[in-house]
DNA sequence: ATCCTTTGCATAGCTTGCTATCAAATCGCA
DNA sequence: TGCGATTTGATAGCAAGCTATGCAAAGGAT
């Protein structure tokens, strides 16, 4: 039954950020990062250059164009991580044989070397946060981020106008 | 049943990043940051700066070891986004009363009168994210996300061994 | 052929995360 | 009492995210 409870001056738990799916996204990622980054700094990697280099395993020789479009991360800092990966020499910026304003980034030797260790320490990582996690529990967790990840790109302010 | 495939040079998908649990908590958290930021920028806010301020709301006059504490950042993180807030005229460092070390966090009128917008903003985004899930599965979309933080912590190297 | 727009990339400047150090104050204990 | 260890906060330096700009090359339309 309702009953009335004394005016609070201050409104209590008006957001409760323990509850906040917004807030423990920022939390779960930041440690994955720490995780990831502890792992694989001894190969000499970070972890937007991992992220990075996953693509270009699979497909050496994007242009950063393709890059940025399929790490859907903003041109400008993809510039600055192939420029921190070209210091590091991970990678190499060459020609473009038919756009002269693009590039195409090549992988070195020594990216292609860290492959194998990379990646364990990923797929460790995943481990600790999935730990317990049945099968169906995990696909259905990883369903629920992209169904997620979908809603807040739908939301995007400047998005296109469907049919143009 | 098992028949043998031609042993490829190069192993193909030995990571799928789009089924990676880091992976795509990285994404959705940048985007769940996006989203919010348009919408409290025109406040004068910042994602971390408003997550300072839940804390503060609730709890004005904590110290920065306090806050450290409660929103799990680097002491050094914080002492930054303090002072930017402070910069911003959103909270003031007062002397500490018992020791000269600390100094209390405490708002000023323009942080505290802009609790009900920028929780609006930050319920819209969840929003957006959970759009179509139905209550139990946000609840149990938080529980399995706090899972994964709470495997991720425990998997901190860095770790204190138990009893001490 | 010549403009105008679009595209690809670089750069500057900002926030937010991190590690590593440092100074000052406090605490604990001999 | 005094001294070493701990604690609190500031600062430097780096990675990676973002927006905003600028430039040169490419493309399109007339």
């Amino acid at each position: 039954m309702q009953v009335y409870l004394p005016r609070m001056t201050t409104p209590t738990s008006t957001f409760d950020r323990t509850r906040s799916t917004g807030y423990l996204a920022n939390h779960m990622a930041r440690l994955f990062a720490q995780r990831l980054h502890e792992r694989i700094r001894p190969l000499g990697l970070a972890p937007a250059q991992f992220m990075s280099l996953l693509e270009l395993w699979e497909n050496d020789g994007l242009t950063q164009r393709e890059l940025v479009e399929r790490l859907d991360v903003e041109q400008a800092t993809m510039a600055n991580t192939l420029s921190r990966m070209e210091r590091d020499g991970l990678i190499e910026r060459r020609a473009h044989e038919s756009d002269a304003r693009a590039k195409r980034i090549h992988l070195t030797d020594r990216a292609r070397a860290l492959r194998a260790p990379a990646e364990a320490a990923a797929r460790e990582v995943n481990a600790l946060a999935l730990g317990q996690m049945s099968a169906e529990e995990r696909d259905q967790f990883v369903g629920w981020i992209k169904r997620a990840i979908a809603g807040l790109q739908e939301g995007d302010e400047g998005e296109e106008p469907a049919g143009r």
